[in-house]
RNA sequence: GGCCCCGUGGUCAAGCGGUUAAGACAUCGCCCUUUCACGGCGGAGACAUGGGUUCGAUUCCCGUCGGGGUCACCA
């Protein structure tokens, strides 16, 4: 009795691997064409270094005519969510992060290197395995989940390294026969990969982003095949990997660590192993020490957080790509108007270390970014935001015309205005410019210079009756408001009132904020004869009133 | 604890033997016919530390300290 029977009395009915190789075979695609992938687990939960990780992919493989597939994890059933599969579906096509194969929903994936969700792939993973038997490099192990707990403890109180290895790893030397045996009485059992690496010898690896690495080999005689015949990461990874043909594994960086043995196991299944990019995580600040973002403490860390907020996509994904490639920064500032994609993105510029998260960077890139859009463009977003979480901004647009007109203060020239940096302050942004708001609310009035009620009322009276028509230029419309100031015996120009402050009580600034403040209740808005413009004849007349009336 | 990686201003980061040590965000000041925003100009602010190697180290080597990752029948 030899190996082969053994393979043969454990899966007796799996395929041969040729059958594999051959369903499976190299991609016809041209020299240096990345083939990458996303590989989640379906918790249901995208992380923002998910989407990172998948941002990274898809742009190497549109750069080089790959491919980009996205593969779902789902060997441990514990982990399993409803609709976890569909989550990540949908995250990834609200960033416009298009697989060009993998699952397309809970059940269905497209290519042709599927199935595209590991849990349906067992007979696959049970073919190589039965392979490695039959070649006497992996063996069943006997040993019970407790066994391997008590192993560990003694291990732990000898000080020495924990692990199913050398002298530890009791099934590795079980006789074919003795094996046999045990399997036909029913003894239950998993399957271990046979390693035959030695710990004080060194492996180099050279990494996409970290560069020349330096590990021990690896010895451990890692389980390959769990009891419920799924296979575990490692296993799954290198078959994986190999049969859809990924060139580059692109992953979070506390996989580093595995890479000892991730290439042991390409090498003794005769594969070639893919090239691997480590990506530093996202981090955060947390008292002072660095830590990953967390799914659990980190809002930020979900990527649904950024459409509750209302971040643009475009804006989180610009300011990953910042983290990503420092000169996009640079390449960004030359290319204004272009799209991201045409940006190249190269790998080994990526950061070794991760980077701490900083939202008030992020929301100045959001800032630029909506500062771009048209008053259309940001009407339409805005109108879906709040469609989803804000329904009172969303009665706010109903009235197009007049929110189109709102949006267009300050928009669409040269500079324009970057006061928006998320969807969820537009109403707070644009409140003031709705009468129905406006007016049926107690406004505070922070006047600043010119503070007597006598004076104020004065102005606004006088402006309306004597200077303010609708239908002058800006030219016209500030030169009558340095008349008005000249009237209220206060200087005309700023300069005049800073050369001989003793001459006046305030000056045609001063008048522009009594003005300013009546009209929206805030020291600070947009250009105001836009406002003005905007708001009508009949709303100035009534907002001057309510001011008048105010105590 | 073992193994591995990392350490340039508050943050993201160029530079990698000789530089006035870029740039961006944040911060401060000035200017931008009246605010704010935008923009412009300017200021403050950094090579963790101790030893080497070298004519010369932020750059190379070693130690220390600090940070991160990893050591499952989880991914």
């Amino acid at each position: 009795m030899d190996y082969k029977d053994l393979a043969e009395l454990i899966f007796p009915n799996a395929k041969d691997i040729s059958y594999y190789e051959e369903k499976y075979p190299e991609r016809d695609l041209k020299e240096g064409a990345i083939v990458t992938r996303f590989a989640p687990s379906p918790t249901g939960f995208v992380h923002i270094g998910g989407l990172y990780q998948s941002l990274i992919a898809r742009k190497l493989a549109t750069q080089t005519d790959g491919v980009f597939f996205l593969r779902v994890e789902d060997t441990d059933q514990k982990r399993e969510v409803e609709n976890g599969i569909s989550g990540i579906v949908q995250a990834l096509n609200d960033f416009g992060i298009i697989p060009d194969e993998g699952m397309i929903s809970e059940t269905e994936g497209k290519g042709n290197y599927g199935p595209y969700r590991q849990s349906q792939r067992k007979e696959i993973y049970q073919s190589y395995a039965k392979y490695l038997i039959s070649q006497g490099k992996a063996y069943p192990c006997f040993c019970t989940p407790e066994e391997g707990e008590e192993i560990r403890a003694k291990q732990e109180a000898a000080k020495i390294r924990p692990g199913y290895y050398g002298v530890w790893a009791k099934c590795r030397n079980i006789t074919v026969e003795e094996a046999i045996e045990k399997i036909k009485n029913g003894e239950s059992y998993i399957i271990r990969f046979k390693s035959p690496g030695r710990e004080d010898r060194k492996i180099k690896h050279h990494d996409v982003i970290k560069g020349n690495v330096d590990f021990p080999e690896n010895d451990q005689d890692i389980v390959i095949i769990k009891a419920d015949g799924l296979p575990t990461y490692h296993f799954a990874h290198a078959i994986d990997d190999h049969l859809m043909r990924t060139t580059h594994v692109i992953r979070g960086d506390e996989w580093l660590s595995s890479i000892p043995l991730h290439l042991q196991l390409f090498h003794e299944l005769g594969f070639k192993a893919p090239k691997y990019a480590h990506i530093a995580p996202i981090m955060k600040n947390d008292n002072g020490n660095k830590r990953k973002l967390s799914k659990r403490k980190d809002s930020e860390a979900a990527v649904s957080y950024y459409d509750e907020e209302g971040i643009p996509e475009e804006a989180v994904k610009e300011y990953l790509l910042n983290i990503a490639n420092s000169n996009f920064e640079n390449w960004r500032r030359a290319n204004k108007e272009k799209s991201i994609d045409e940006f190249e993105l190269q790998l080994n510029k990526m950061s070794v270390s991760g980077a701490l998260f900083d939202m008030v960077k992020l929301l100045d890139v959001g800032k630029t970014v909506i500062s771009m859009f048209t008053a259309q463009e940001v009407y339409d977003r805005a109108l879906v935001w709040a469609k989803k979480y804000d329904k009172e901004l969303e009665e706010m647009l109903q009235d197009k015309e007049y929110a189109l007109k709102v949006f267009g203060i300050e928009r669409g020239n040269k500079k324009p205005r970057k006061d928006i940096s998320k969807w969820a302050e537009v109403k707070e942004n644009i409140e003031y410019m709705y009468d129905d708001k406006f007016l049926s609310k107690e406004q505070e009035y922070p006047y600043q210079v010119i503070n007597e009620k006598e004076d104020i009322d004065k102005i606004l009276t006088l402006y309306l009756e004597k200077y303010y028509d609708e239908n002058d230029d800006k030219q016209t419309w500030f030169d009558k408001i340095k008349e008005l100031a000249g009237e209220m015996g206060y200087a005309k120009e700023v300069k005049e009132f800073k050369a001989n402050p003793e001459m006046y009580k305030a000056h045609v600034g001063d008048v522009s904020t009594v003005l300013r403040v009546a009209l929206t209740g805030r020291t600070n808005t947009p250009d105001m004869y836009e406002i003005m413009q905007v708001l009508g004849k009949d709303s100035i007349e009534k907002r001057f009133e309510k001011a008048k009336n105010n105590n």
